[in-house]
DNA sequence: ATTAATCCTATAAAGTTAGTAGAGTTTAAA
DNA sequence: TTTAAACTCTACTAACTTTATAGGATTAAT
């Protein structure tokens, strides 16, 4: 599942795309718009800020805006971002692998192999979900 | 990502699978060849018990055994039981179907849709991985 | 200087997870 | 019929994670 960082991230992404183009969105009008608490939003735009999916204007009359194109934000990096391995062990994650801890003999681990199937297959969906392809829905 | 839980009861089954037939394992038994820590493997086994997944032999000389076919046991069969939705929301999720409290227009959220598609595929692939595919590999 | 915005860090409350503990119940065998 | 060895059940606790909230510091336009 979704954290409601992760939620709400792309929430507020979907809410920028929908700007016109060199448009500038304050915070308190995304939070108000897609209903998200003010203050915890800013933490969320800074995470995507430090991610590189948006850009920021400092001082009165700044805001955000989408730095990245919609079709190169996908459901997959916003999951990363937020929530971590897209696998359902570390073990057989790419970008946050981890040794379980009561794993006697990894190679010989009969789940690895399935988990990794499984990651493989979610990841391609997950990165066939953009924001511009939820736009367009 | 899997809970612990949700690890452990799929080595547990895994454990299970590769016993002679009519065989009967005690958790102590499955607890040290999986690493698993025996007391919550207790809980684990008796929830996968209520699930049908497993049967019980009371008593002395008494154990787990393995109630449903390896290949009627699937990886969503064991998420669900013991991690829950499948789907990245509640709101996109067949079986533990929930509507988001910050959602204004559930029919109008562009998210819903795209975690939709999401939930179908992975719900595909990890209906494709049961407990007699991983113990062949 | 003032105003309005982002930026940053700390903290707290609530919920979840991962176990542990201990007693109860059942069954087989001596 | 007693004992041993197993499952069964409920309660509890410590650690961790999530979900925010608070308060100020910084930046930039007017």
């Amino acid at each position: 599942m979704l954290s409601n960082k992760a939620k709400y991230a792309l929430k507020a992404l979907l809410y920028l795309a929908q700007q016109d183009e060199n448009h500038i969105s304050r915070t308190i009008e995304i939070a108000e718009a897609a209903n998200i608490p003010k203050k915890f939003l800013e933490q969320i735009l800074l995470d995507l800020k430090r991610g590189h999916f948006v850009g920021s204007k400092q001082g009165k009359f700044g805001g955000y805006y989408l730095l990245k194109s919609k079709n190169d934000i996908t459901l997959a990096d916003i999951h990363r971002l937020f929530d971590g391995a897209i696998a359902l062990l570390p073990c057989a994650s790419l970008n946050f692998y981890e040794r379980c801890s009561d794993c006697v003999d990894e190679s010989e681990c009969l789940l690895r192999h399935g988990l990794i199937t499984i990651r493989e297959e979610t990841l391609k969906a997950m990165q066939g979900i953009t924001i511009a392809s939820l736009v367009k829905i």
